[in-house]
Formats: C-alpha cells, sequence, structure tokens
DNA sequence: AATATATATTAGGTTACCCTAAGTTTTAAA
DNA sequence: TTTAAAACTTAGGGTAACCTAATATATATT
C-alpha cells in the first residue's frame, strides 16, 4: 500500500512493453496511459532509475530492469487474483471487476493473496482471459489467437478479450458472448471483415471486426486451416 | 483508497473520543496515537476543519462533526467487517487480521464492503468482539464489562478484547483463553488484582491485573452481584 | 510565587507528485 | 530541404504530508 504511484508507473509499462508490444516505450506514451503530463512522468523516471527499477534514455525508450519486471508482475497478479476472486466468489460481473480490482492490487498482504489465490484453486486465468502469472512470476501458456484471424468453418472457444471498458464488457453480455462459450464461425464478409457465429443456443450474432479484433479465441476445430 | 490519511486521522480522533473515552482530544494526543509530530497535525487539522470534518480551540480540543464521525463510523465498520471475513472465510488468525485490515479499510467499494458483509450474515461482532456498526452507523448494543471488575463465582464469557497487539493476542492464545470462551471466577487476589480462572478444559489459569483490564466480559451467572 | 515541565503554536524546510510555460530536438510533411 | 508538428526536456510553481527548531503558553512542582 505504500508505493501506489511506483505500482503504478511499473505496471503501465510493463502493459505498453509486454502486452501492447511496443519495442520502445517513450515517456510521452506512458504519459497518455496515466493519465498526466510528460514532465511528471520525466521526473519521477529519474527516482525509479535511481532506485534500480528501469533505465531510460531517448534512443532504448524506457526498459525495465529485473526488478521492475518482478514489481510489475506482481501487482498484476494481484490484479488478477482479486478480479477472480470477486468474480468467482463474491458476486462481481465482467464489469465490475476490474474498477474494484484496481485498489485492491496495492494491497501487499502476502498470507492475503496466497489464500485467496488457494481458495481459487490456483486458476491461470482471470474472468477477461488474462493469464494469472503463478507465484515465480511465470504466465501459463495458451494458444489464443485474435477471432478476426479465424476462418470459416472455425469451432472457436472465447478465451478472454483485449479491451475492459464497460461499455465493450456490456455489448459483449447484451449479445450473449461470454468467456468459454464455443461458437461456429458461419461467415466471414470480405468487405468488411464482419463475423457470423452460431452455437446451440445462439442461432445467429453478426460482430464487427472492431470487436472481434478484440476478442481472443482458441481454435478447436481438428486439422483447422487457421493459423 | 483516495483520501487514506483523511481517514487515518478521523479514525484516531473517533477512537481516542469514542473508545478510549477521552472528553478532550488534544493535538498531542492525536500525534502520538498516529506516531507523528504536533505540528504536522495541527497542519492537518487546519485542512480536516476548513473542509467542515471537525473543529478545533484549545479550550474544547478536537471535535469531529457529523460527516466526520460518519466518515470515521464507516472507515471502523470496513475494518471490522474485513477483519471478520479474514478470520471466518480466510483462515486468518486472532493476530493477523488487523494488518491486513489497516489496508483494506481505506478500499471505498461499496459494493465489494456489502457483499462480504452479506456473506458474513451480517455480524455484529468482529473476532476481536469489537462491535460493527451496520450500514446507517448503528453499532449493536451488549453488555461487556471489563474482566477485572468481575468478583469471585461470576461464569463470564468472553466478548472480547481491548488490545489488538500481535504479542498480547498471541499470550492469550498461549494461555488458551479465547473469544466465546466460559470461565468462572475462582480467586481474587487481593493484593494485586490477579485473577484466578477455571472451566471444562483448563483446570486453572491465573492472569495479572493489567491482563484483566484488557479482556471484556458478559457476566451469564443469574443474579450475580457483579456490577 | 518561582521554576520546571509539558503542550501548543509558528516558522521554515523536505520530499513526492503533479502542473504550465517555454525552449530543444526529432520526426514527418510539404 | 525547409517547415511544421510532435516529442523531449528544463525551469519554476503548487499542494499534501511530513519534519526540526524555537517560541509561547499552560500546568505542575517545589
Amino acid at each position: 500500500m505504500n508505493n501506489i504511484t511506483d505500482d503504478n508507473y511499473l505496471k503501465a509499462i510493463y502493459h505498453l512493453r509486454y502486452s501492447e508490444k511496443r519495442q520502445l516505450v517513450s515517456p510521452t506514451m506512458l504519459a497518455n496511459e496515466l493519465l498526466i503530463k510528460p514532465p511528471s512522468v520525466l521526473e519521477k523516471l529519474k527516482s525509479l532509475s535511481t532506485r534500480k527499477y528501469l533505465t531510460y534514455d531517448k534512443e532504448s525508450g524506457i526498459i525495465l530492469s529485473k526488478v521492475g519486471i518482478e514489481i510489475a508482475i506482481n501487482v498484476i497478479r494481484r490484479h488478477r487474483i482479486w478480479e477472480t476472486y470477486l468474480h468467482k466468489h463474491l458476486g462481481f460481473n465482467w464489469s465490475e471487476v476490474h474498477a474494484a480490482a484496481e485498489d485492491l492490487e496495492h494491497v501487499r498482504n502476502e498470507k492475503l493473496i496466497d489464500k485467496i489465490y488457494e481458495v481459487l484453486g490456483n486458476p491461470e486465468f482471470d474472468p477477461h482471459g488474462d493469464p494469472i502469472p503463478n507465484k515465480q512470476g511465470i504466465f501459463p501458456k495458451s494458444d489464443r489467437k485474435l477471432l478476426s484471424s479465424s476462418i470459416i468453418g472455425c469451432k472457436v472457444i472465447i478465451v478472454g478479450v483485449n479491451e475492459h471498458s464497460d461499455s465493450f464488457l456490456k455489448y459483449l453480455s447484451e449479445i450473449n458472448l461470454n468467456l468459454n462459450d464455443k461458437f461456429t464461425i458461419q461467415k466471414i464478409i470480405e468487405y468488411d471483415g464482419s463475423i457470423q457465429l452460431k452455437n446451440r443456443k445462439i442461432e445467429f450474432v453478426q460482430i464487427s471486426k472492431l470487436i472481434a479484433d478484440k476478442i481472443m479465441v482458441r481454435c478447436e476445430k481438428a486439422n483447422c486451416d487457421c493459423k
């Protein structure tokens, strides 16, 4: 609880570098991510680099040190474990867990996080399908791909989303797309990349490419040609 | 999570005024309670009084406003609900719950606290026997008195403790005194006020006045002369 | 009452974290 | 390649929350 600001900077840097996969993380990108101004970021970077959590220079951008990565992964771990707990044990839905976890992720009580992790049965994925690192900081493997990269005939199972906004998650709930649902790809409209899906319960649903780009799936059709 | 410092000041003032029952709360008392220096307290009091959470002058001392009391009670409520949850649902013991709850009490997520309160069945007392205010801020009634005020023959049930330190709680566990245990007062040593207790499981245990002053009990002997 | 002690208060300083304004340096477009 | 736009950086400022040192005011003690 004492280093909330540190937590948030390191988490944001990690996110840009390893989730959004930017090969260079700049101060301005960080400023946008954290909704603060670049000079504030510059100042904080000095402090974080003095403490060896990262290095920064204009050519290479911001690079987390080993310790910096460890801290960031731990914050992410706490966040995702809490999200899972709120969802599974306390009846929070998809779109509610994130906000609460934003606070809970800063509570550094090892016994607490170990305990709820254990109670949950050491889950590998949170309610958005995001992987939960184990206590050693290792992320579980998964063969997820973008729904938008599916082809006709794929039998996909929804394993995650790349956007956690309220409006996005509410939309998915409205059209009855939920984590772990299975669908067959019925048709792909070439012109705009829209995708038509169906399964037993849902005879027909069409989603735009924009949406399909934010949904992660695993294809379970044997010998499918999808990559 | 945004007003952790406010929370802690208001909680400490409330505690001094209503739990320790000081009829006047002074800046120095607050400083000692919060482990900071008096000038820091004076400064913060200005801010809190500007925002109408309290008034302060040397004659009357620090007096919480209605809103100030409300906020303090809410912090206490969250703290005690979390303590209860950690104890009942997550296997934390007496001496572990306090530290974790110190952080969790600052998480202002109404749905979260409502939910765990509900899951617990709207408990009236926390694992230390302290009363949990309901959502309206009303504390449950209880007829607790100090163990040190008991007399020979009292049949007491331990309903709470007035100190939450690790060492104190560990000592109680060591001598096998736990919340809700029942004992008969066997003997009181006049010279120093030490008290000898027994029950089915424990043939003999003697505790000093210092300890007895920190244990709250309810006497269940009919027509007992104890006050 | 005089003195010692404790409390209250003011003054001034530090660090963390944020800001705006204004140059500098890149990068990209014309 | 000159110019315009974007990103980087420095300078200087503000607020919150802490501090020490020093003074003022009570409160006790002798």
